[in-house]
Order: structure tokens, then C-alpha cells, then sequence
DNA sequence: ACCTGAACACCGTTCAAGT
DNA sequence: ACCTGAACACCGTTCAAGT
């Protein structure tokens, strides 16, 4: 044919609307190529399988986090952008956090959100290898926040109230720091949770990279009485 | 019937074999049937359907973990501990971080594991209310840690090398940090990488606990010339 | 109380065939 | 090059019926 009927991103975007509609399990083939008006096998011409599907539209998801490269900001002002545009490129789509999480998606969309990680932490001054690690840190910490942010959404698969009273139950019974903590467990303050987690892995950065400095240059610093080393207990590892 | 064919436990032992032999995906109620010598609709009789059978499968994922409370140890000591034991406990079975993650089960073995957890955040010193914080961030680092470590080992749903290949071209090309980052992104010492970002949170817990009791007692620090302060630049926040 | 048989309403995927 | 029609081999779930 002369013309053909859809290209590849308008399956995409079919997808992404589905995805809105009916969430990741309703995201069928059927129903996509229903939307599409064409025939579900057809799809297999534009996608190996419903997998490379599924990978082009988590692609999607990202397709507009970090755009314009962050200018001469501190490393941890650019750390906390790149997480909440990452987090709200998540919320952007219903389920959209599990359709990412499920997917190791190589694409420039991904690598750019990685590399500007990436390029915060060397600012902060952590090494490579350490960067790549604490960078993963950071989306898994992303991916199950919005996870779970999105289970207890609007589109909840499960009934929020009857696991809210089986916690209550048994924390009241046999946890009592779980049931102390019942509030701040079930807040739905997201954007306050989200920032505390955060906030927790960037202090974590500022104290490695100030040790590993701290050992990379210990001429500069032996014997003079460094600030905070008096009142730091011996380190006891493995 | 007099004697039961089979109970809920031999169902949820047959459903871990099956689970190791087949992957999440291939974990049906008409393979665990055959494999427990009935029929699939028989199971809901045990379970109100697969949901609640993946969820009873996940709490039996945990169910050693944090078994003797820890002793004397220190906090962060005891943390180590509860993660290591959490990661091992997934690593167990196949897709073990793939079932637990998709689930949200409230249950003595998963309340036990968080109140260790919020235990040990509250021999910290940090409060009831970032403690519940920490620890969904604690447990999203091990879950997506291990969903990527399951996802990359003998059981890997996608290929591994083509996929390396890919990285390899795009980060050549344009994302010269993760080119530099090659080598740790694709480390197997999964140990070792585990540690690395753990000791992350750890080192951020200590942080911020000292930052939080340092603005609870400003009495005793008020003018005194607070070790670190003069280095410290003025915070910026949102 | 516990299980079966048959059926329903779906899936993803394959493949020869159309245009 | 792009799409269809028909079919295959599965799913989870329901429900009347058996014992």
C-alpha cells in the first residue's frame, strides 16, 4: 500500500491513551489495535511483541525529563529537578512507574536522565564507579515511590481501607513502633514524603564525597584536629 | 470430604517450586494444579483468586527474615543486617523482588521486617515520622536493587549482550559520562554494588539525625562556632 | 467442607494470504 | 511494504454439580 495506515508513533501514542484509560493490565494488543482501527496482528509489523511495545512507551514516559540541560545550579539543586520532573513525568500516565520499572530500556531518553545524574554527582564529587551505583540508588528510590504513590491513587487496585484496618490491627496488637508511625505510613502528602526520602539520599552524598575527599587528601588534613572528627566513633564494618 | 486433598501451605509451597522453575510468569493456577494434583478451580476454594495467592507467596518470601531480634547491636549495624537478610531472602526464589514488589501485603512477617527497621531508625535518633520515610526508601533500594540483579542473572528475561551493545553505542556517541560509568554500570559484584549504595542511605541517616538533633538543642550550640558551620553554604531550598 | 467439569471471555503470537 | 483472517495455545474466573 501507497499509504499506510499508522506509523510507529501514532501506535505509541494510541498506547499511551489506553494506558490512561484502562492501566498497564487493560493495555492489550486487542484493544490497542481496536483503537487503531486496524487488526491486532498488524501491530507485530511496527513491534517485535507486546515487550518492545511496552519498552517504546516507558521511552515515552521520559521523553521530556531534563530537556534543556540544567544550567550552573549546585549539584544538589539539579539532583532534586531532575527527581521531581522524573517523578512527575511518572505521574504524568496511569501506572506509569510500574510500565518504567518493568522495562531496562537502552534509548537517548533514558541515558540523557542518566547522564545528568550522572553529571550532578561528579559536581558533588563523587567518583565514577560510585556515581553510577548512587544513581541507580536514586531510581529505584523514584520508581517504587511513585509505585507505590500510584497504587493508592485514584485507580487503586486494591481496597485501601481494608489493608489500612488489617495494619491497624495487628500493629496495635504486636508493633508499636508501626502503630506510632500509622500517620506518617498512610500520609498522602506525597510531595512531603518524596522530599524527605530525597533530602536523605543527597545528605548521604554530601557525607561520602566529604569522607572520600577527606581520604584523598589526608596530608591536608592529618593532625589538624579536622572539624566533626573528634565526636565520630570508630568506624566498625563487615 | 473427610480428608482434605491439600491446605493453604502445600499450596503456597507448590506455588514457590513453581515459581523457581518457571519465572512469575509462568506461575498460573492451571500449572500449579497439575503440579498439586487438582483442579484450577479448586484452588479458589483456598485462595478468592491468583492476587491473593501471589500475595500469600510474597509473605512467605519474608517469613525468615528478622527472626531473632537483634541484640545490642548498633543502628546502622542492625540495618546492614535487616538488608542483607531482605536480599537474600528475594535472591532465594526466582523473581522473588518481582513478586514482593508487585504486592502490598500487611503482615506479621512484612510488619516485623519494617518494625526492625523503624527500630533501628529510632536508635538513630531520627522521629517516628522520617523513620517511616527511611524505611519505604530502605525497602525500595532493596527491591529494585534485586529486581534489577534478578533481572540481569541466569533467569534473564532479555539478552543481556545486545543489550550492552546498544548502551555501548548510544553512550559513545553522546553520553560521555555513562560511557565512563561503563564499566560499574555493568559490574556483577552485586555485593559489593549493594553495599555501596546502602552505605549511601546509612551515611544520609547519620546526616540528617545530627542536623536534626543539632536544631533541637540550639541552646548548647547558639554562638559557640558549631563545628563545620563556617564551611557550610547557606541553604537554598525549593 | 472440599473438589470437579464444563464453559466463558479473554490473552499474545504465528502465518499464510491479501493488496 | 503494510495489513488481514483464521487459528493455536494458552490464560483467570465463574458456577452448577458432585461427594
Amino acid at each position: 500500500m501507497k499509504t499506510p495506515k499508522i506509523r510507529r508513533d501514532q501506535v505509541i501514542q494510541a498506547a499511551l491513551d489506553l494506558l490512561d484509560q484502562e492501566g498497564l493490565d487493560g493495555l492489550t494488543l486487542r484493544k490497542l489495535a481496536l483503537a487503531l482501527d486496524i487488526q491486532a496482528p498488524s501491530l507485530y509489523w511496527h513491534f517485535s511483541g507486546k515487550q518492545e511495545l511496552i519498552d517504546a512507551v516507558a521511552d515515552a514516559l521520559v521523553m521530556n525529563v531534563v530537556l534543556p540541560q540544567s544550567p550552573d545550579q549546585p549539584w544538589d539543586s539539579r539532583l532534586r529537578q531532575i527527581a521531581a520532573e522524573l517523578r512527575q513525568a511518572l505521574l504524568q500516565h496511569r501506572d506509569g512507574a510500574r510500565v518504567f520499572a518493568g522495562t531496562y530500556v537502552v534509548s537517548d531518553n533514558v541515558l540523557r536522565v542518566s547522564e545528568a545524574m550522572l553529571e550532578a554527582f561528579a559536581l558533588a564529587g563523587v567518583d565514577v564507579s560510585c556515581a553510577s551505583t548512587y544513581s541507580f540508588s536514586v531510581l529505584y528510590y523514584i520508581l517504587g515511590f511513585v509505585m507505590e504513590e500510584q497504587a493508592l491513587g485514584p485507580h487503586s487496585a486494591f481496597d485501601v481501607t481494608s489493608r489500612k484496618t488489617a495494619f491497624e490491627e495487628l500493629a496495635k496488637r504486636s508493633y508499636p513502633r508501626n502503630w506510632a508511625a500509622q500517620e506518617s505510613i498512610f500520609s498522602t502528602d506525597f510531595d512531603a514524603r518524596f522530599s524527605t526520602g530525597l533530602e536523605l539520599i543527597i545528605a548521604g552524598v554530601k557525607q561520602q564525597a566529604s569522607e572520600t575527599a577527606r581520604k584523598a587528601a589526608p596530608l591536608l588534613n592529618a593532625g589538624k584536629g579536622v572539624a566533626g572528627a573528634a565526636r565520630r566513633r570508630p568506624e566498625r564494618r563487615g
